[in-house]
DNA sequence: TCTGGCTATCTTGCATACAAGACAGGAAAG
DNA sequence: CTTTCCTGTCTTGTATGCAAGATAGCCAGA
């Protein structure tokens, strides 16, 4: 699921690269995708590389700062809360869109569940960013709704940009909570509560924001000191110059 | 409002030119789109010709045939479906989580409404149908969500295309009532009984669909022998070989 | 008349070249 | 030491060239 970036370009590889890295939370906002790099990172030319840059900023993934390069969205506070506030219409309108709970679905939704425990458990943090990501995308894919499940994917990934960007802690059992209530409402047949649960859940988790933290404000000051980034964790970063940056 | 496609081109005036001609209903289904003649129109080369297209492509407007050319979407009777079932997801949501109707909004509806009903009068179809797909985007404006805007622009661009390929015949009084009936329940502060509302509205249009026909399967032999495409009223248009067809 | 194949032309796919702007680093002047 | 300016470098913006594939039309053969 994560073997891509080898020298084959399948066509589109460098957008669903560039998608699935943050959906896992590996590429953080802020960062400078430059043109040349991925070029010969992926093996093509600028060319491909600006296709794909094209097609990810009209999804609101990425932005270019005119003569100075392409960076993963840094988003406001106005549109992280925008961001939550569309998740929110989408995300209550599609389940109580829904009807029934297929087994399928019932068996993937319940596969997840463990998934995200496991994840929980094992301390994976950003695995359990994919996977707290990822469950409003498995109910957007069983209703079967190819578009719905763009939207939502392309909403979630904004809201793992915002979530790195504003977000200190992570309440990730109180994220599981709200998965399990909105499953069991979805099992016993309650759309309309499922989706009331979503709306809480959502803005549970908006709470937990603090968008009083501007987007990494001392960016320029901080790379042209060759400082890392927004150390986030213990995780260290400053190995190589890496390409980060913000505008 | 329509007065694009001059000599100048401030940047991504091909893409919005686009997305206006259909969602006026200028642009049919199918339509091809030549990288040179839309160069050579507007007096760019085939680069900035591209990065438009693949950003309508992104947004499901357009899609390429390899080798062969860019056409406009013909939505399959599948993709309709989802198309209208995503726009009832969005849209009653959407009215569900709005709390009250400001007076601009009001205003702006009402104005709205009254076009509609002029336009009907006037017996102006092309005109009716945008005002038909502006309704739903005026509504996503009184949220001041940008996101949520852009999701129902393209969602209704593409609906006009469906009403294009599958409506035979067109009901514009039931829409505008119901247009009006959803404006009421507005009025009223009801925005459940609007969500509902606009279910059905929803609903009736895709049932005044005709999604047995299928998408213009004759279209490459009609095209073969230059005969215009779908000739839908009286407004002939064999006035000169136009820039038209389908894969 | 009909069928098959060849070629000329038109399309997009992709790489590359060059231009223009932004930025960093250093030198020179105060 | 500070400030200013200049220049080299790196970035994207845009056009262009060439190649590969698809298509249409024609011509030859049955």
């Amino acid at each position: 699921m994560q073997d891509s970036q080898t020298s084959e370009t399948p066509q589109k590889t460098i957008e669903e690269t560039i998608v699935s890295g943050i959906l896992s939370a590996k590429i953080r906002p802020g960062t400078r995708l430059s043109e040349n790099q991925l070029a010969t990172l992926f093996g093509v030319s600028r060319t491909r590389v600006r296709e794909a840059m094209m097609r990810l900023e009209t999804r609101g993934i990425v932005h270019v700062s005119p003569r100075r390069g392409w960076f993963v969205v840094e988003p406001s506070a106005e549109e992280a809360i925008a961001v939550y506030e569309a998740r929110r219409v989408v995300e209550a309108g599609l389940l109580r869109s829904m009807r029934v709970l297929t087994d399928e679905g019932h068996k993937a939704l319940d596969a997840h569940l463990n998934e995200e425990k496991g994840a929980m458990v094992a301390g994976d943090r950003q695995r359990l960013t994919y996977l707290m990501g990822d469950f409003h995308i498995r109910i957007a894919e069983l209703s079967g709704n190819a578009i719905i499940v763009d939207i939502l994917r392309d909403l979630t990934a904004r809201t793992i940009l915002i979530s790195m960007l504003y977000q200190s802690e992570f309440h990730a059992a109180q994220s599981h909570d709200g998965h399990c209530r909105i499953f069991e409402a979805m099992r016993a047949g309650d759309f309309a509560r499922a989706a009331e649960l979503s709306i809480e859940h959502l803005d549970e988790v908006e709470m937990g924001l603090d968008l009083t933290a501007r987007p990494d404000p001392l960016s320029e000051l901080r790379s042209s000191l060759s400082l890392p980034p927004r150390t986030v964790s213990p995780t260290v970063r400053p190995k190589k110059p890496q390409l980060q940056r913000s505008n």
